[in-house]
DNA sequence: TTAAAAATAGAACAATTGTTCTTCTTAGGC
DNA sequence: GCCTAAGAAGAACAATTGTTCTATTTTTAA
């Protein structure tokens, strides 16, 4: 249903997004007049109409500023996700508390999709040091989405602070009867295991997000 | 400047944020009046103005609609990419082409925020099969994001088909007299090295999407 | 060329909607 | 109690803004 734009309507469809988000709201009829050039207000309804018909926009009758651009742009909320430190691994990990997701908490923030986090609450990041995960497949300068959580199911992949060794990695972790298995991402690698007193769980891997060929 | 919200304030701006997601556009006083169980609008505007002078949301001066919620919204741009198809190590890479990006054609698509691309241009995505491309640091299953072209410079990671092998890979590239070197992502591991002719450079690797316990 | 469809113009109207004014109630500090 | 500030109520007003009507011009198709 969706059919290709008019030189003239495409104008007023980029104006309506342009308008939005410098102002954060969407555009009068008038506005539409004078940001377009058009002469009279009757031809933006018109030109309104014909896009909503179209199915890009959705429009409100009698209401002002009525105007909903569709073009599934703003179907997925975004998520800002506080970058609360590094995780390296002769390093502790950083552990959220409980001003961590204040608004005003002035940390780092990433902005993803809600897709990544799928709807996940206590989310946070960590940004990867070193080359010790490679074994995880996870690269120095990387980001991880962690949740806060204390347990994980099996073959979940965590945080872990080795308390002996004093040490921090990234695993999939498997209880066994009396004692933990740490399987590296890689499969081909050697799992690891470690005494369940020794084991510290910091939270879930949601998603590694790597950024190539970045500034320095 | 951004205090803590009073309860009744706090429903104004919730009510704000839900209105403008499920309609696209922001409320009236009359709209927050009648969702907020408020008897009158100067109430409404009351506290409209006491939230404009704490920094909660911006207001428009006789402009029908004109908040804006601030705080969150930083308003990164999000950017759909499709998803053309899969890289496995004995598949040719699927490359773009004039129709990949227009709005109608109908693959996957997957929605990023801008940093993520950093506003370039002809960006795409390929889901990776199977885990020939673990010397990158890439799993099975993980999303790269590509920008397509057919030169890179050194050191940056790039798709490669080799025409000999028949093999797709992940590597960084360095141009070298004579040759091609072909180096993992993991510097533990050697580098291959292969005649120019033999290389054709299918993408430019941009960053890397890894979500963790997925769903079938 | 000619007729139909698409697009443009200008103006007037009516509904929506922000603003303001006065009065009243409630809460907290002294 | 008495005061001040915050909050609430209702109504009226004025600006903003969508809608509609008719007439005209331009484009498209036969």
């Amino acid at each position: 249903m969706k059919s290709q734009l008019s030189a003239k309507r495409k104008r007023i469809v980029d104006f309506i997004r342009q308008f939005m988000e410098a102002k954060g709201y969407p555009p009068t009829v008038r506005d539409i007049q004078g940001g377009c050039g058009i002469s009279s207000t009757s031809v933006v309804d018109y030109h309104l109409k014909v896009l909503e018909k179209e199915g890009h926009i959705r429009r409100d009758a009698e209401v002002s500023r009525g105007i909903e651009l569709l073009g599934r742009a703003s179907s997925l909320p975004k998520v800002q996700v506080p970058i609360i430190g590094q995780i390296a691994a002769g390093e502790p990990v950083p552990v959220p508390d409980s001003e961590t997701w204040d608004a005003a908490a002035g940390a780092d923030l990433l902005e993803v999709t809600a897709d990544l986090t799928r709807g996940r609450q206590d989310i946070y990041a960590l940004k990867v040091k070193g080359m010790s995960m490679v074994d995880a497949l996870i690269n120095d300068g990387d980001i991880v989405l962690m949740q806060y959580v204390n347990t994980v199911d099996n073959g979940e992949m965590a945080a872990v602070w080795l308390k002996a060794e004093k040490e921090a990695t990234l695993k999939k972790v498997y209880i066994e009867p009396g004692r933990v298995r740490l399987q590296p991402a890689n499969s081909r690698m050697q799992p690891i295991y470690a005494e369940p007193e020794n084991v510290e769980i910091q939270g879930k891997v949601i998603a590694v997000i790597r950024q190539l060929g970045k500034p320095a």
